[in-house]
Parts: structure tokens; C-alpha cells; sequence
DNA sequence: CTGAAAGCGCTAACAG
DNA sequence: CTGTTAGCGCTTTCAG
């Protein structure tokens, strides 16, 4: 293996020398900046970054946590951060831990063993120690797409209840009474806050009811499964609307809906609602009516949270940003004539 | 920041024998053992990954570098790998290239500089120096989704040219005859291989042509700006049929086909075949027809090889895995009447 | 079974 | 401007 001393000795100066060639160009002559230039692409040297790390006590690169990469949903907050980190010379990877405690902890414990730049958290459930034992190794962590209840941690988030709150009205408003919410598992922050503005919203609509109809995870699949006893509900009257926690439910409940033996009509006989808008949601056999978050955004600014975290005494008081999601309605939930109205 | 001494002290042994309690436990006392673990978890001492790397040489993360994260095709391969990664101990970080040699050049840097276990690459472009610098470091890398043209680089792929032979085919057996091969960059392998394949079969099909509609990545986005094109080549008859690169794509072409003015009928006025078959093609509007890639198993393949590495030398020849991929027909493509049958 | 000591590759004083 | 040097935290012989 090739290291600074090779480089050195390659291009007769001395080590000290090579390793300011490599971190302050501008503390070198001309000429010997030339020749160790050339000596390292002559050798083909590579800084051991396990090394610079060891002595220099900082990494480069930043790690993003997300709950699941195959949701649109994060991956659009994923080029969020990639932009931010890009202009801040920092690298970022992505974590994915399935909505698993067990393979968020292992990656967390993973990036605390190397002390990376920071950690970009969007957290499977509301207590994670590690979190704690992050930032105890000086690891800033901030959360993304939940309201940190801890103070002492930064977050950014889209405000969960509104949304829920937000679906939850426009389908009452277009006459439906019978309210299924589709999501899980309850662990979940985001599921809960926007079953709660949901269950918020029907309260206050007299006889109108709200059903929670749990899945497994926040999938296409899971959609898909759950949809089948969907159907049945709203053929026995059971149920007009449906109100997904996401997109990837809210399309796999769909095309459960859609198919079978008999099909029921979106929005004839139940309106469907789903979450993020992602750009599949638009795309859909029926295009969904969905609550949008910022995505992009969502990620450009927990980066900046995060850089603004090394300026911050462990004490101080970190910051929670909250955006508002916002209502984009399309056909799957467009009623002809409602009732209500 | 708390470290082996500090555990040492703690415990009343040495740092030798906490680092075997670390690591080789069997060599250490019961009793010691206990008293030592007792101070690890007592001051939250946590081993840093660096100071192991850079005395052991070696770190247990192999890094996915994908051409794009917000394609679910990668996400999907990418489960592949966890799966298989976590098998052998290791863990994955994925990082996105978004299609830009440049950003994947940066990637493949840091990890050079990290010396991880080993990266899986899918390929911006063919030429990409990197990979030899990776493996004179000892990182091994395994090429994902491209054959490799050279020997000393194992490989896991799906055979494009086939692919592509199998959407143009199955297009002329509808009875269309004005194909358009919608995809780009240039550069990518992919598109040039399914473009290829297609081109092939047109040619072996008298009186069929086929036309390439570039574009710049392989996105929805991309998709509905080039399908605007395309709709009007399907109003003047120079287009009776769309083989997009891959199904993000064909869902975008869909989208704009379907809307404006005057939209134009999938399967009727044009056919429509996607690549990749992943989950949305499904759930679109008109399901669509797509080349189905085995991606999990693409993955968990990739790891093996990436696990063989480790035993072959540096000039072993190296294995070069290539699946079938299969198409599955749906109503995008269906016509009632296939003039040609 | 446990301790002492060397050194992985690099950076950051510091002295020249 | 350049060279010397002392570790960063850890693993790993090698003695005891």
C-alpha cells in the first residue's frame, strides 16, 4: 500500500511536506507542490481516510437514514440532502432500515463506530437511545419527517396532524360519511399523527365515523393486500372513502380495489385519499388525490440544521422546523355532485 | 471521548485485554470478561471504526453505488444486497449517482479512501477508471446490471440485447410497425443495449423501422417531456408503437400521451412497453407491458461474487453472471386484433 | 490468561 | 517554506 511516506520519499521531501501538499497547497513552493503532485500520481496515492480520520478526528461524510429507500417519498428527500451536502463538500450515503428498529439501531451503531459528520435521521419509532449515544460521541443528529419531542435534538418535519386533518376534511366535504384509514404499523409517528387529524377532523362531523384498517408496513404490497378487505367494506356498505397513510397504500390499495371478481369505481363508490404526492400518485390508473410535503426541501434543510448543530453548545436549544403540507386533489376523489356541498 | 484506556482503567486491566474481550472473548476469564464488559457499558464506550480500520486494514461496509436511487428498479436490487450483506456480516450504504460520472467519480473516491469491504457498481459509462484504482487498493468490486467488457471485473447483468429483442418483437407481433425507442443518455450501456436489441429485431421485420427519441436520464420527468413529442409522431403516423428504456419512462410517455388536447388511446392508436417491470408499471393508468429483470436475486448475486473475491487473485479470471429477462404482457400493448397474427 | 509495547497512516504543532 | 516529532485509538505479537 502506498502512503506518504512512499510519496515522499518518491519526491525527496519529507512527510510532514506531502501532507501539507494534500491540506494547504498554499503552505508549499511552487515547484516542490509540483513535484510531490507528480510523485502522487506516479504512485497512485490515496489518502487512508481510516487514518486522516484517526488523527484529524472528522469525517467527510454525512448518512441518511431513511425508513424505506423504495418510497419515492424519501428518495425525493434524499436529492434534497445529496444537493445541500454537495455545496457543503460533504458526501452522503444512504442507510435503509426497512422500517426495522432492529436494522435502524445496527446502522446506527455502525456510523457512531466511525464518528461520520452527522446523521440525518428519519426514525422508525419515537424512542431510539442511540440517538443520545450519537451525539454523546459529538455525532449531531437531526430527525427528519418527525417533530422531535426532545428538545435537546434539531428536527424537520411537515405537520403530520394538519395533513391527516386536511384528507380527512376534503372527504367529508365531498358527502362521504364512512371513513377507512389505511396505514400502519402504529409505531409509527407519521401514521399516528395523521390517523389522529383525521380522527380529529371526523369528530367534529356529525355521523360521520372513522375505521383504522392496520398494515404491516407502509408498502405497495401491503396496499394491495389490505385493499381486498377494503373492497368488501365498501360493497357492504361499510365504507366511501379511504384515506391512505401514503402513496405506496394508497396505489396498492387501489389496484386492489380496481380488480377482482367485482370492482368497485373510484370515486363513485369510495374516494381515495393518499400522502406525499409522490409522482406515481399522479400517474395512477384513477390519478390520487394526495397531502404534499416539501420534499426537497424537507432535505435541503435538515442538512442545514445539521451544519448549523457544530456552531451549537450540547445544551442549547436546537431548532424544530415544521412546514405545511398541502392538499392536491385529483380525480380519485372528485365527486361529481357533493352531497354536502 | 472515552476510550480502550479508559475502559481499562475502569475494568483494572490492561487495554490488550479489553481489546479481547472486543474481540477474541474466548481468550479472556469469565470473570475478567464480565468486569470488563461491565465498564464498556457502564462509561458507553463505544470501539471507533477508524482506529480499527486503519491498525486491522479492514472495515466490515461494502457501498451500492446506483445510477439512481429514485428508480425503483435500484431499490429493488438494492434488497437484493442488504439481504445478502447482512447474511455475511456486513453492512450496506448506498450512494447516488444520478446518472453523473462525475458524482459517481466522487463516490468511488471516498470509498477509495475509506477502503471499504467492497463496492458494487452500477455504471455510469463504460469507461470508468476507478474501478482498477479501487482494486490495486484491495477493494474488491463487483459491476451490477452491466456485463463487463473487462475480464478482470466480475459482473452481474441481465441481458439487454435480448431484452430490447423481446419488447421489439413482441411490438411487431401487435401488428405495429412504426416503433419508437424512447431513452438516453447515449452513454449508458443499458439504453444502448436494449436499443440495440430492438434495432435488431426491427431489421429482421421488412417494411418495420424504428426511431430513437433521446433523452437526458431515465426519469419520469424525462418521460412526459419527450412523450409530448411523441404524441404528436402518433397523430401524424410516424409512430404506432413505444419501447421506452425503462418503465419510469414509459409511465412519464404514458402521462403525456394520455393528457393534452387531444390525447392519443393506449394499446390503440400506439403501443406502449416499458423495462424493468417494477411495481408501478402495474398500477398505471394502462398497466404497462415490461421486461421483467430478476433484481433481488441480481443483488443477492452480486454480493456472492463480491464475497468470492476475497479468494481470487488479482489476475483470476472473474465470474460474469447473466440472467434472461422475461417479458410480461400487459393492456398497454394488447390489441384486440393484432393485424399480423 | 493478562500486560507491555510497537506501529497502522496521517496531521499539526513546532523548530529550523 | 520544510523537516521532525508526537500521538489519534486500536490490534497484535510477545513475554510473563
Amino acid at each position: 500500500m502506498v502512503s506518504v511516506k512512499d510519496v515522499a520519499a518518491r519526491a525527496g521531501v519529507s512527510i510532514g511536506t506531502v501532507s501539507n501538499v494534500i491540506n494547504r497547497p498554499d503552505y508549499v513552493r511552487a515547484d516542490t507542490l509540483a513535484r510531490v503532485q507528480a510523485a502522487i500520481s506516479e504512485l497512485g496515492y490515496v489518502p487512508n481516510a481510516a487514518a486522516r480520520q484517526l488523527r484529524a478526528g472528522q469525517s467527510t461524510t454525512i448518512a441518511f437514514v431513511v425508513l424505506d429507500v423504495g418510497n419515492p417519498f424519501f428518495t425525493d428527500v434524499a436529492e434534497g440532502v445529496e444537493d445541500a451536502a454537495l455545496e457543503a463538500g460533504l458526501t452522503v450515503v444512504i442507510a435503509n432500515s426497512r422500517e426495522s428498529v432492529n436494522r435502524e439501531t445496527s446502522h446506527l451503531q455502525q456510523f457512531e463506530r466511525q464518528r461520520v459528520a452527522g446523521v440525518l435521521l428519519a426514525q422508525t419509532s419515537r424512542h431510539q437511545p442511540h440517538v443520545a449515544a450519537l451525539r454523546a460521541h459529538g455525532v449531531p443528529v437531526v430527525l427528519v419527517d418527525r417533530r422531535s419531542s426532545d428538545s435537546s435534538v434539531a428536527s424537520v418535519a411537515v405537520d403530520d396532524t394538519t395533513g391527516g386533518a386536511l384528507a380527512a376534511r376534503h372527504l367529508l366535504d365531498q358527502g362521504c360519511e364512512r371513513l377507512v384509514f389505511v396505514g400502519g404499523p402504529s409505531g409509527l409517528t407519521q401514521v399516528e399523527d395523521r390517523l389522529a387529524g383525521a380522527t380529529g377532523a371526523v369528530a367534529a362531523a356529525p355521523g360521520a365515523t372513522i375505521t383504522h384498517v392496520p398494515t404491516q408496513a407502509l408498502t405497495l404490497d401491503d396496499g394491495m393486500r389490505v385493499g381486498e378487505r377494503v373492497r368488501e367494506m365498501v360493497r357492504t356498505g361499510q365504507c366511501d372513502a379511504v384515506f391512505a397513510a401514503n402513496d405506496l397504500l394508497a396505489i396498492g390499495v387501489q389496484q386492489a380495489l380496481l380488480s377482482g371478481p367485482d370492482p368497485v369505481s373510484i370515486p363513485h363508490d369510495v374516494a381515495l385519499v393518499g400522502y406525499d404526492d409522490i409522482s406515481f400518485a399522479a400517474a395512477a390508473v384513477v390519478p390520487i388525490t394526495s397531502v404534499r410535503q416539501p420534499r426537497a426541501v424537507l432535505g435541503s434543510k435538515a442538512v442545514e440544521l445539521l451544519l448549523r448543530e457544530s456552531t451549537l453548545g450540547p445544551d442549547d436549544e436546537r431548532e424544530h422546523v415544521e412546514f405545511q403540507p398541502e392538499l392536491v386533489v385529483r380525480d380519485s376523489s372528485r365527486r361529481a355532485t357533493p352531497p354536502r356541498a
